[in-house]
DNA sequence: CAAATTTGTAGACTATCATCGAAATATGGA
DNA sequence: TCCATATTTCGATGATAGTCTACAAATTTG
C-alpha cells in the first residue's frame, strides 16, 4: 500500500458492511465470540476471523482466549461517540422485511450506547430528568441540581463513587436515532446499571436493544411519571 | 450494491485516501475548485470530479457555480468534529520527505479546525485563557468568567452578538494532534476571526495551517504572555 | 468566432478487498 | 486416543472501486 492518509486507514474499519455490523454488535459492551459475530453479520466464521484480525491490527478490539473460544470486545469507549456520530450522518437504512423493521424499531426504542441508555427511552428519560429539575442542560453537559442529588441518592445511585471516576460526569451524547441528546458519562452509566439491577429493563440476546419489563413500565410511571404504554 | 449497513455508507466517504485528502483540505472552511482539490489530493481533475460527485450525492458538500468554475465547500460544520475524532484514532502517518515533514509540523503547530484555532497554538491559547482565569474548564465545556468577560470585551470580542447564536458557546474540541482540548464553539470562532483581523495570524495557500506573524509573536507575548519564540 | 480553460462523462484497465471452501491448528469432551 | 468444536490460514475467485485517457460540454478570453 502506498503512503496513505491516516484518516482513510482509520475509517476503512467502518467502511465495510460486514465490519460495520460487527462493530455495532460490539457496541453492546459485551464480549462476543467469532461465531457470534459471524452470525450477526451474516458471514462465515472465516470471513469474521479475517475482519477481526484487521481490527486487532488497528487496535480497536481486544481478545481474550478461554479454551478454544476467543472473546472479542472494544478496547476503549472512545469508539462509541465516534460511531454514534457517524450514524448521525449515515443515510437512512432501507428496510426489506418485517423482521428487519422490528429489529430497527427495537434499536430505536431503547438500546445501550455502550454503557448508557440511548434511543427513544434514553432521550425521554433524559428529558424527564431535566423537566423535573434533577438535571440542568448546559450546552454539551448536564449539571446535577441539589434537588437532583437528593432524588438520585434516594433512587439508589452512589453519587460519591461516581464523582471519583476520571471521566465526564454527565455528558451529552447525540442520539443518532432521535437526533437529540441523551445522558452519557459516569452518571449515565450508573443509571443504566441501576435500571438493570432494578430489573426495570433487561438485555436481549444478540442485540443491543433492551426491553422494558412489566415492572419497569409500572415503576417508570410511578417514580418518574413516564408513561411508556 | 447489496443491502448495506448505513454506517458503512457514511464512513466509506472517508475511507479512500484521495477523498480523505480532499476532505482535510475542505476543513479550512474555504471554497475550493475541482482543480485545486485535484492538486492537493494528487489526482487528475477527472478523478477529483468523480469523488466530488459521490460527496454531493451523500450531502456532505455543496457546490456553487461561477462561470466554468465550481466551488465546493462543506455543507455543514457537523462533519468537523467527526473528522477530528476519526483523526484521533487514526494511526500515525509515515513521513517520507522533508517537505511532508514540514507540512505535518505546520499543521500540528497551528491550523484552523474549520472555524476555530487548533494545533499546538490552539491548545496553548486555550490553556492560557484557563490559567489567566478568563475561562474555566467544566467537563466538555468552558465557562466564561467575569474576569474573562472584561478581558474579551477589552480585546475586541463582541460577546453580545456571539451569545445570540444558536450553537455551542464555548465547547471543547479534542485536538487530534495534541490529544487535548482546544476551544471551539461560537467563542472559538470569534477569537479565530479576531486573530485574523488583528493580523496576529494569517492563512496560507493550499493548506489549513496558519502562520503566526511577527506582529502576532509580539502581541501574543504582550497581551497574553504567550512566548511563541 | 476560434482557442483556451474548467469540468463532467464514458469506457477500459488495474488493483484491492471480501468472500468462501478446504485444510490446518488448538482445545475440550467422551 | 478419538471425535467434536472453534478458530485460523491459505488459495482461488469474483466484485467493486479508483484511476486515467479520450472526448464532450460549458464558459471565458483574445
Amino acid at each position: 500500500m502506498k503512503n496513505v492518509s491516516h484518516l482513510a486507514i482509520a475509517t476503512s474499519l467502518f467502511a465495510d458492511p460486514t465490519r460495520a455490523k460487527m462493530l455495532q454488535t460490539l457496541l453492546d459492551a459485551r464480549f462476543h465470540t467469532v461465531s457470534e459475530l459471524a452470525m450477526s453479520a451474516g458471514v462465515t466464521p472465516q470471513t469474521a476471523s479475517y475482519h477481526l484480525a484487521k481490527m486487532l491490527e488497528l487496535n480497536i478490539v481486544q481478545v481474550k482466549k478461554y479454551g478454544r473460544h476467543r472473546y472479542y470486545q472494544f478496547i476503549s469507549k472512545d469508539m462509541v461517540p465516534i460511531i454514534e456520530s457517524l450514524l448521525c450522518i449515515a443515510p437512512e437504512e432501507k428496510i426489506n422485511s418485517l423482521k428487519q423493521f422490528d429489529q430497527n424499531q427495537a434499536i430505536r426504542y431503547a438500546r445501550t450506547c455502550y454503557d448508557h441508555l440511548a434511543g427513544k427511552l434514553g432521550v425521554l428519560l433524559t428529558d424527564t430528568l431535566v423537566e423535573n429539575n434533577i438535571l440542568q442542560k448546559n450546552e454539551d453537559n448536564f449539571i446535577l441540581t441539589q434537588t437532583g442529588e437528593k432524588f438520585l441518592i434516594n433512587f439508589g445511585i452512589n453519587l460519591q463513587s461516581i464523582r471519583k471516576k476520571r471521566r465526564s460526569f454527565a455528558r451529552c451524547c447525540l442520539d443518532w436515532s432521535e437526533r437529540r441528546h441523551h445522558l452519557a458519562g459516569a452518571l449515565g452509566q450508573a443509571i443504566l446499571e441501576h435500571l438493570f439491577n432494578l430489573k426495570w429493563i433487561v438485555r436481549l440476546s444478540n442485540t443491543r436493544a433492551v426491553k422494558v419489563t412489566s415492572l419497569g413500565i409500572k415503576e417508570f410511571k410511578q417514580v418518574l411519571s413516564m408513561d411508556l404504554e
